[in-house]
DNA sequence: TTAATATATGAGCAATTACTTATGCGTTTT
DNA sequence: AAAACGCATAAGTAATTGCTCATATATTAA
């Protein structure tokens, strides 16, 4: 599998390195500095153990505050903190209700994205 | 589409707000310090915008170090440098050939994984 | 061999970050 | 009304990180 995944693949680098070169067949392939930015930016919000375990749980349960820092016993404010970087990213959004904030995930495309990397770190 | 989302996700956080029920209601969805880690540390390797335009070219062409340098604008120990990062959670491999070290992605998985995260940024 | 090239690596630094403690704001209860 | 509860936020701190500069290693060329 490995190696099927390199069939129409490109291999540079053979004669000619000048710049000119390089820009010219690598102008399609080359991510945009913005484009490179948010795409990070999105990867940053899956980056760390505490957001990755929070999601885990919001991708099959809405469930407030206070009970996200009581399964995952830690502070509140650690876990607000958390919430509010998923929430600048649009990872999760959230619903009040009374004195109850209730979060779940964005929608099913976060889901994917996540399911996908969980996946391939248990059958990877 | 954000609200079919949440079809046959569990409300939780009603009444009893117990650690006890907490935990039993959601011990399945729990996701275990050592796996979070792991998923995290996946994501970390894509969530720097060098890294993203790196896996972004050698998603479709295979490139030595200084080429990569060359075309991002960047030195050759700063490419280095990621590169190893990319190297150690196997997001990439390698292929020496003389004095050059070709680099393309480990597998079609990555690939998915990375182009999910593109699309959602690019078409989100 | 000696020199040049390609890459990897180590030390050091500025910037980011994940958490703690303390506090503020809004809602519900008494 | 006041008190209690749930959550957000600000300031501060230790740890991480992405880069630069310098250097080490390995391969090719003269």
């Amino acid at each position: 599998m490995p190696t099927d995944a390199l069939e129409g693949r490109l291999t540079l680098c053979a004669d000619d390195h000048s710049a000119e070169s390089l820009a010219e067949a690598t102008a399609e392939l080359l991510i945009d500095s913005d484009t490179a930015f948010r795409v990070a930016e999105l990867f940053k919000a899956l980056s760390d153990p505490t957001r990755v375990r929070i999601i885990g749980l919001l991708a099959h349960a809405e469930l407030c505050v206070g009970d996200l820092a009581r399964i995952l016993g830690m502070t509140q404010p650690a876990i607000s903190h958390q919430l509010r970087v998923l929430r600048n990213l649009r990872i999760v959004r959230y619903r009040k209700q009374g004195r109850h904030v209730y979060y779940t995930l964005m929608d099913e495309h976060i889901h994917d994205l996540f399911d996908q990397g969980l996946a391939h770190v248990r059958f990877g």
